[in-house]
DNA sequence: TCTGTGACCGCTG
DNA sequence: ACAGCGGCCACAG
């Protein structure tokens, strides 16, 4: 039969939950996503929302690369699913320039303390 | 701009 | 408890 769905890690649960507090027209970096957990590593950060079961209720096409490129989307890092990401966050009304990447920095959002 | 390397760390066996 | 692996990254060259 088809494969068991695993329950979400502490860790996980920790990254969806802040996940969630992001609100429609902002964005985070993996890196302050990070470091709002107390993670060095942003790609620990990427490994889970690889694996975010709650899509899209958990709105984890709200984050980005520090870069301020789109970063990647259910597994990927090109391609229609990364397009899927971006269509998303402009119809939340953040914008891009034609390298895919963000025009202003206003969008991007913090954590209250 | 692009590619390679680095550093980190959660997940799984 | 431990070691290996892979990753929706970051940054220097």
């Amino acid at each position: 039969m088809g494969p068991e769905k695993r329950q979400p890690t502490y860790f996980e649960g920790r990254v969806y939950a802040a996940v969630g507090e992001i609100p429609s027209g902002k964005v985070v970096t993996y890196q302050s996503l990070a470091h709002h957990l107390g993670c060095r590593s942003a790609q620990a950060v990427g490994q889970a929302l690889k694996r975010n079961p709650f899509a899209p209720r958990i709105p984890c096409h709200r984050v980005v690369r520090a870069d301020g490129s789109l970063g990647g989307y259910a597994g990927r890092d090109s391609g229609s699913r990364v397009a899927e990401k971006r269509c998303m966050l402009e119809s939340e009304g953040v914008r891009f320039d034609s390298r895919g990447r963000l025009i202003s920095m206003e969008c991007l959002w913090c954590w209250p303390d």
